[in-house]
DNA sequence: TATTGTTATACTCTATAACTATA
DNA sequence: TATAGTTATAGAGTATAACAATA
């Protein structure tokens, strides 16, 4: 590929991915929680992630940026924090059965509307698409 | 594909699409000027719109949420408004010298990062990512 | 009355800097 | 001294509601 193929294929991928991010999250069905903290409780659950460092680090945002998040689900009532016995700077964070029903309830409804939109696609898009989402995975975690 | 399977592909897709969206955001090289910003600059340069309701349409956000975009590239010095004399409710938000060559600019060396990450990518992985993009194009616009 | 743009206000997500408590 | 978490503060991006000017 050439120089200016690697440039205007790297521009068609952010404005691909903006753009797309922009709209799903305009679109979410579920307004109890919003994408932030939905996947810090998908952490949680399946991630088996326990402290805020973890989870800053998974999302790869600043600590104090995942604090703030957490709080708000705290205050929602969806995590508790409880001082690590082993380590007292450590707090562990773990999902009341509030969050877990609300992960398990808002998985079920939050991508009615994407799920609409895959529909319409012809079986080439869709598989593409599929192909795409590994790579999409791993250009993140670079 | 099973209602399960649609599920799950709908989630990866969303997962996926945040988390690039988030990284890309991240790692812009240039910090002037925004995404958001830098979309109104392109779409001024390139797309031929000149008023705020067509920007917003373009970007689907709310005309207050443009606005409030175009006041920082005004007070940046690289828009200008200026009442449409045909229909005077309009204003036409036109580029400034300086704004076009910040576009021309950053449009050089923002996607470094992006570039170099979609350069250690396989021939295979590259092949799958660009026959996703106009697919993530189509479900954005829809 | 309808349309275009604007202001006021508020909330989320993110960051950096500075602090506390513990190791 | 270093690490884990927290608080204070700030800025971008988004929204809705209410308003002004013009058609």
């Amino acid at each position: 590929m050439s120089d200016d193929d690697s440039a205007a294929f790297a521009r068609d991928v952010r404005m691909a991915t903006f753009r797309l991010s922009r709209r799903l999250r305009a679109q979410r069905a579920v307004d109890t929680v919003t994408d932030s903290q939905l996947a810090v409780l998908a952490a949680l659950l399946y991630g088996g992630l326990r402290t805020l460092g973890e989870l800053a680090e998974s999302e790869r945002i600043t600590a104090p940026s995942m604090n703030r998040t957490v709080n708000c689900l705290e205050e929602a009532g969806y995590v508790t924090r409880t001082p690590d016995a082993e380590d007292r700077r450590r707090v562990l964070i773990e999902l009341t059965d509030d969050g877990r029903r609300l992960m398990e309830e808002t998985q079920r409804r939050r991508d009615a509307w994407l799920e609409d939109a895959l529909g319409e696609l012809s079986e080439g898009e869709r598989t593409a698409l599929m192909a795409a989402v590994p790579v999409m995975r791993k250009v993140a975690e670079r």
